[in-house]
DNA sequence: CGTGCCAATCTGGTCCGACCAAATATCCGC
DNA sequence: GCGGATATTTGGTCGGACCAGATTGGCACG
């Protein structure tokens, strides 16, 4: 992070400015000239660091003034950076988030159940598996799951759904899994419709597959808002550390 | 866009020639003063360009050379650039990205009809019965069907779900929808769930909406594919236009 | 002939300063 | 108070320059 070029971390502060609400929609920004003299950085720097903000959509640069642009014409990209505002992140967001991605995942493991070839689908089953037996699964879970996305979006075939999945993972697991905010959901209470869902891969039962994913997914997250939310309680509280 | 600023151009050119392939990946794209000279600017102008392909996740740059990245580590924005690449669009990806769109909506659709309020409700029922009833809805159904899945989305109250549409369906119509391309779908084959849909809707059944929507959606998108393989074919036979 | 090392070269990162055209702000006369 | 001409500000582009890290090429050694 600390080798980051200086555009690179002077972007990243204008955008965390603009997440944060800093400046409201359609405001102005300050001046490529005025912006440049505060970092104590040549304006070509600054500029650069402007480019990267207007393909992010969240700013529109024109003559005359560069602009913030409302937060729903963003790239999807953003959303990664609005988790990282804050530790521990955003509850709220974090469940929006974890709300798409699992409804994502449910359509993932229709289309990845439905054609995964022979290798792909003994691969889907070997880690649905090893997320029911292996010993150390609740610590490894987070990774196994991972992984068990990756096979179905690879097997669905989908391009776009994989570049979906990607903008809505970057990183996900450094601000949403990581132990100081929350203890891991044990695997008993997913044993379940992991069972079903081992069951629908192997009978190809795509629909099923997605309702037995779907029912994980929204079992995590509902723990995890829980633990967020009380982590978050505790931080209003005690203050950030 | 003949007014774009040159580096904007300058983007879109080698973002094209990246997306077309015309760079394998991990292979270094020529040196920006190389680039300068071919484009007639001045070196800075291809830096700003390069920022740009830089945060679409398509080029990776750093001392000693930019290099182009795999596609899967791209932005979700791509997509819109992927479908302007032919004319007609690429079947395959329309359909992918049709696909995609399609549970994303389903998704919507179950959040909004659950979440939304007596007033958002009222828009939702009027659009689906105006798609039902209006004389030129046929004509109108894009436009509708549109505002319909603007409406599920704001209602689900979801931020995240908001911009993966927004990144899906970003001037989609321009490429996927333009009547040269291909016919419109007769209301008439989507009536039936469409008056479920309406149904749904008003008692807030969720799952029901959703499964309305889907259907609806695959029979729109299963036209459409047949539309373009044929006007892919045509195009073949005759040659481009 | 292969290989390891070092220097010349190339590449991106940043800076300085300058000019243009479009957008914006300012001021003046009515 | 208001409309329009003018002055100022702002982003877009250019030319040139220097640095540090990456790459490359060649040379000497084994």
């Amino acid at each position: 992070m600390s080798s980051m070029t200086q555009d690179h971390s002077i972007a990243a502060t204008l955008r965390d400015d603009i997440l944060r609400g800093q400046y409201r929609r359609g405001e102005r920004l300050p001046s490529e000239r005025d912006l440049a003299e505060r970092f104590g950085v040549h304006r070509s720097t600054v500029r650069a660091a402007f480019k990267r903000l207007e393909q992010l959509g969240i700013a529109d640069i024109r003559q005359g003034g560069a602009r913030v642009s409302p937060i729903e014409e963003a790239s999807l990209d953003v959303v990664e950076h609005l988790l990282a505002l804050e530790s521990p992140p955003n509850p709220e967001l974090v469940d929006q988030t974890l709300e798409t991605l699992s409804g994502f995942l449910a359509m993932a493991a229709r289309l990845g159940t439905e054609r995964a070839d022979a290798t792909q689908r003994a691969a889907m089953v070997a880690l649905v598996t090893e997320m029911i037996e292996a010993p150390d699964a609740d610590t490894r879970r987070p990774e196994i799951f991972r992984a068990l996305g990756d096979a179905f979006v690879e097997a669905s075939g989908n391009l776009v759904l994989r570049l979906v999945q990607h903008g809505l993972r970057t990183r996900y697991s450094d601000y949403v899994l990581p132990d100081q905010h929350q203890e891991l959901v044990p695997i008993a209470i997913i044993a379940k419709p992991l069972t079903r869902l081992l069951r629908s891969i192997q009978s190809k039962d795509g629909a099923k597959a997605s309702d037995a994913l779907l029912e994980i997914t929204n079992t995590i997250r509902a723990r995890m808002l829980e633990g967020l939310v009380a982590s978050s309680d505790a931080a209003s509280l005690g203050g950030p550390r």
